[in-house]
DNA sequence: GGAAATTTGTACGTATGTATC
DNA sequence: GGATACATACGTACAAATTTC
């Protein structure tokens, strides 16, 4: 699964989607914790910045909190 | 009025209050605009990417709107 | 119509601080 | 103390939308 740079859709609001893909199919669970922003920089090849535009994304949506030191975790 | 780095409430935070502040006082009046952020950035001394958090965090909040080209509102 | 200026949006990189394990 | 993970803050560059001339 990657992300492309060459459509208008910003790469930020692309992982969104990839993320909640996986939520909805199950790959990450509710209530568990979601991949380090530094594994989903590698696993997408984006800055953290941008993973980080996306999990705050989540967080304003309700989808995902997240906890200084901890991780973001599916909201249950 | 300036912010100050050597406390512990995050710069974001402070401009937050102050624009919040000026928001109340009636210096940005309710469904006019907020000065640019390159504006801000030079007044208050950081960095764009500092000014738009605080920025974004008054829309998160339903106090502001933004858009492209034109720039951020006082919601009225 | 079109070029320039203004303003917000996206994306990158780096460094350091704070919290948790 | 060390390792891991998120938080803050700086800087840069270019894209996109709007306004102005």
């Amino acid at each position: 699964m990657t992300l492309d740079p060459d459509i208008s859709t910003p790469l930020w609001r692309q992982l969104v989607d990839v993320l909640v893909a996986r939520i909805e199919d199950g790959t990450y669970r509710k209530g568990g914790r979601l991949p380090s922003e530094v594994s989903l920089q590698q696993e997408f090849g984006v800055a953290r910045g941008t993973v980080r535009h996306a999990l705050q994304h989540l967080v304003a949506e309700g989808i995902a909190e997240t906890t200084n030191g901890k991780g973001t975790y599916v909201r249950p």
